[in-house]
DNA sequence: TTGAAAGCGCTAACAT
DNA sequence: ATGTTAGCGCTTTCAA
């Protein structure tokens, strides 16, 4: 069924029914209300892949988002979404899985769909000069940013936190309160992402208090699903290896890890401190709440549009923002007593 | 840069970039080497729309899912996604808002995309054959089934729970130990979809007890948002209108609501049992672990992929298929003890 | 106000 | 092995 086939029940031409269907004014009444008709009684849908291709541009931004399930996401999605569509724009989503080139499926999305620009959510931190000459639009990488790619930062524009000193941080949160023994629970060490960033900030904040960081402190989870981070946090626990601390590079998998501490019969933040960065939702009803370093997931996504925008419209070039956490502060961090050092 | 421009810097024509770009044998070794070349020095990409508009067929399955964040989807999702790619079929996704309509959406997708079939995830329960019509390709509803529409059941596929008598299950849980003021968490009681159904199973429960159903322990929170399951079990803890347990018609507000309970100085399961239904990740992580039915993410999606590909494949008609849950015991739920109850 | 026709970028006959 | 060409379904000039 096309439009073809509405214009003959009709005897119209497909100029008219197209007029009808774009709301074109130039349509008698009498015609336009057959061609409505019509419309409704066959059940008429029309082929977006033929209006985008005939289409000369468009007014959609494309978002690709890497990751299904990530509840970090969400709220920066929401974010970007009301944002876009307050500006008169439209929002394309697009998730790609862990595995997909989201420069790729961006550059495709946006010849496809003729956008305008591409806001990159959850990207990987290395693109090259060659890979990011796919796109022929603007984009700006949204909660990351290029660390480990040979990539000028004229090139392209990033809204993010500096994930390294943010785990810095977070540690230090840790250190100040008399932590010394202070494991650490992330994907991969060496990702060439936010896991191997947060781990950097992780080592620098032992280092200047002059701990060497100790690998059989370190939980490798190869995911960020919780299991995994339960798994690991347990096989810690039950390793002998003394801590009184852990540092989550990621709430999921501090809540999954405060779990194990528990159901190994030890008390958070009795026995065992915990932080995080991210300050997602869940985290907020866990039990204690989860103290955490929160990323602003409104203005992260308020910022990569504006940015976007402004590159769109004329207003400016690629820009580079760093944004700071705020500290959530929960139940789940104490000052480690000095009986509690000394049994160690 | 179309695949025109490739031709002509290649000095063949676009029949033989398109034959290199789709794997096409019978084209020369140097041809070929001499379009890859171009290609990768032009960063051509293809134009997808152009491509599906000329594709007679593509061996495409949707899936519109509706609701961007519900971390009960992205189990049944991964499972889909799964099976569909297990039976070398290709699973194209698109995300939806809750405003929207899905049968619309979907059947411009399927147009635009020729897909061979739909998977609907949480849609919503009144189709009416008017809408149901748009679509020409079959379909299934996935997590849910049309309940308040008048469409008839040779008209579409569903696999699903039966909400009311997993509700009515769970609420006689907190019957049977001996709970008798129960309090209802949901969304709202009107939605004409899974907060409805699963209300109606909690009063079918009550009523068999010989307890009226009272709107004072009803919580509407009018959103599946954790924040407003919070805020609603703190104000009916505030109330102090009695009870002893809450059934939660979704684990998320359930875990809200045990923060909101711990938060308030009173303990789960101590001062109150919880129950609900869904079974994701999360609850399984919160303290004390939620006792919950949960749905059989694995199974739906699985179920859903094949009850499509019979119709596709030919081998059958459209078919429902009812799942049940499990109980996953957590530590949430505890007998109502004499005193207890003489204390109300 | 309406219709005829060109063409968006691509694939797949069909011809060579 | 390669090129020519006819569309896919739609929007939009341009003429009438």
């Amino acid at each position: 069924m096309t439009i073809r086939d509405i214009a003959q029940r009709c005897s119209v031409s497909v100029s008219t029914v197209s007029r009808v269907l774009n709301n074109h004014p130039d349509v008698s009444a009498a015609n336009r209300e057959k061609v409505m008709q019509v419309v409704r009684e066959l059940h008429y849908i029309p082929n977006n892949s033929a209006r985008d291709l005939v289409r000369p541009q468009s007014d959609g931004i494309g978002l690709v988002v890497r990751g299904v399930g990530n509840p970090f996401f969400t709220g920066v999605i929401r974010s970007i979404e009301r944002t876009i569509e307050e500006a008169g724009y439209t929002m394309v989503l697009h998730q790609i899985r862990s595995g997909e080139d989201e420069l790729r499926a961006g550059a495709e999305l946006a010849r496809s769909r003729r956008l305008l620009g591409l806001i990159l959510l959850g990207g990987c931190f290395d693109y090259t000069p060659e890979q990011v000459a796919m796109l022929d639009v603007p984009f700006v990488c949204c909660s990351y940013t290029n660390r480990f790619g040979e990539l000028s930062e004229e090139r392209y524009s990033s809204v993010s936190i500096d994930d390294q000193a943010e785990a810095y941080r977070a540690v230090r949160l840790l250190l100040e309160q008399g932590h010394r023994n202070i494991a650490v629970l992330l994907d991969s060490i060496q990702d060439r992402s936010i896991s191997q960033l947060r781990y950097m900030g992780y080592c620098r904040a032992l280092r200047e208090y002059g701990i060497q960081p100790d690998s059989t402190l370190v939980g490798e989870t190869g995911t960020f699903e919780m299991s995994a981070a339960y798994q690991c946090m347990t096989r810690m626990l039950r390793s002998g290896r003394d801590f009184t601390a852990v540092f989550a590079i990621a709430d999921s998998m501090a809540v999954a890890a405060m779990k194990a501490i528990y159901d190994s019969g030890k008390r958070v933040p009795e026995d065992y401190s915990v932080v995080a960065i991210d300050g997602i939702d869940m985290s907020a009803y866990a039990v204690p709440t989860l103290t955490t370093l929160a990323q602003p997931q409104e203005e992260m996504g308020q910022r990569s549009v504006q940015i976007l925008l402004d590159m769109i419209e004329g207003r400016g070039g690629n820009r580079h923002v760093q944004l700071r956490t705020a500290l959530r502060t929960g139940g789940s961090v104490r000052p480690l007593s000095v009986f509690a050092s000394e049994t160690m």
